[in-house]
DNA sequence: AACGAAATATGACCAAAATCATAATTCGCC
DNA sequence: GGCGAATTATGATTTTGGTCATATTTCGTT
């Protein structure tokens, strides 16, 4: 069992603001998972009793809608804390996850953490501020669902992973999703996905690299209209 | 000029938290102001100092997209705190604030606040609480965004102001919008809203009472598919 | 290698909603 | 009370995207 006082990964979230003694503390507390692609770490109605610290993979936090569609609202990667809003709610959570590829991560119990939430000024001013830059995120979400255009949607989809998650070494995203979780993402029906996904490559906007997706024109993406 | 230690408007937001030393402090360096509707409280891109504690009146939260058209992704009202994300924040607001009616706020700047934030557990905690339901809010907004038709988003929308902010002794709803403010909360054409909002009236699903909506026929509202 | 299931692709058609145009009504203001 | 502007209303038309049907391809399993 590796220990978080000594874990780099830390350093991509609030833990980091915890001190030495609260890490070691947590250290002797977590559970490390493996999570295999496609398992399901919380669902939807589900008690989290804490928080996962997101040591390897990705995955997606969805939301089933009336219609049977699932919705994803974030792609959460390495580096994250997972499900961290159960610390400060008693509600069950709104959201699903699942893993998009294979994971490694940690489980810190609720009871653990939230004292160091209530003891911790530094520490909770980290949660804060990652809240609030969630919440502005999901403004931006909000505003282009209902302004912009599936096309418009999709090609700032594709860019906003290039950026925010990154490309392989051949130049495709670093996260495979399939056709279904770009529909999921978009908002849109998965035949939709595909056609404005041929009607990118067709217009030498993206290219295929088995079922990885390259972006071949980033500025031609960003003037979609 | 009003004492916060005595103010009954506390008792709706996360101030309540904060200890009767510390309320005094901000009640001596705070500024009452009256908006009237209409008015801009801040808008997109501007440094916001501080917080806004609504003692009287409602306004709407938007963002306005490429297009030009103002999305409306959140109404405020008497009780609510506004603009608390610029105490965690450094960044400009990417949100604008107007008065949908007359308004009197009292505004407490960044500086005395921010430091109980990070020396008082109790209130910080409540914030965080605050966030991560407007957090779950903003995941059901998307969510209906995505996948609900206009008829459903302007219906739970019906719902939604009726169910939170109340209605007037007429029955009507006790909030005002206009049809263009329809439009851009649920993220359609103002025409889309208009004809829809006539339907449900043909429907016997709502009645106009002036320019208020009363709600006759809840039940056939939220069966609306 | 062969099979079946799942994912991807594409066409045809339809429904929802945007856009454009034009009235009708309401409201502030002189 | 009347004028002009803003708001609300409604019709005609087009566009977008959803749905359904059906291939085609990919992939895991035996």
């Amino acid at each position: 069992m590796s220990k978080c006082e000594q874990c780099i990964i830390k350093q991509f979230n609030s833990l980091k603001s915890l001190t030495k003694d609260e890490l070691m503390r947590i250290s002797s507390c977590k559970t490390s998972m493996n999570i295999k692609k496609g398992d399901v770490i919380f669902d939807e109605g589900e008690t989290i009793n804490g928080v996962y610290c997101i040591k390897e993979g990705i995955c997606k936090l969805s939301k089933l809608s009336a219609n049977g569609k699932d919705q994803i609202v974030k792609i959460v990667v390495k580096g994250d804390l997972l499900g961290y809003r159960s610390m400060v709610s008693d509600e069950v959570s709104n959201l699903q996850a699942v893993a998009l590829i294979d994971m490694k991560v940690c489980f810190i119990p609720k009871n653990e953490i939230i004292n160091d939430l209530q003891t911790n000024p530094k520490f909770s001013f980290d949660v804060l501020k990652e809240m609030a830059h969630n919440l502005r995120e999901a403004d931006d979400i909000i505003v282009n669902m209902a302004q912009k255009s599936v096309r418009q949607r999709l090609a700032e989809t594709l860019i906003y992973i290039h950026d925010s998650f990154g490309v392989n070494p051949d130049k495709t995203l670093s996260i495979l999703l399939s056709r279904e979780d770009f529909a999921n993402i978009v908002g849109t029906a998965t035949e939709s996905a595909i056609r404005v996904l041929s009607q990118f490559k067709k217009d030498g906007l993206i290219s295929m690299v088995g079922k990885k997706i390259r972006i071949e024109n980033l500025e031609g993406l960003k003037r979609i209209e």
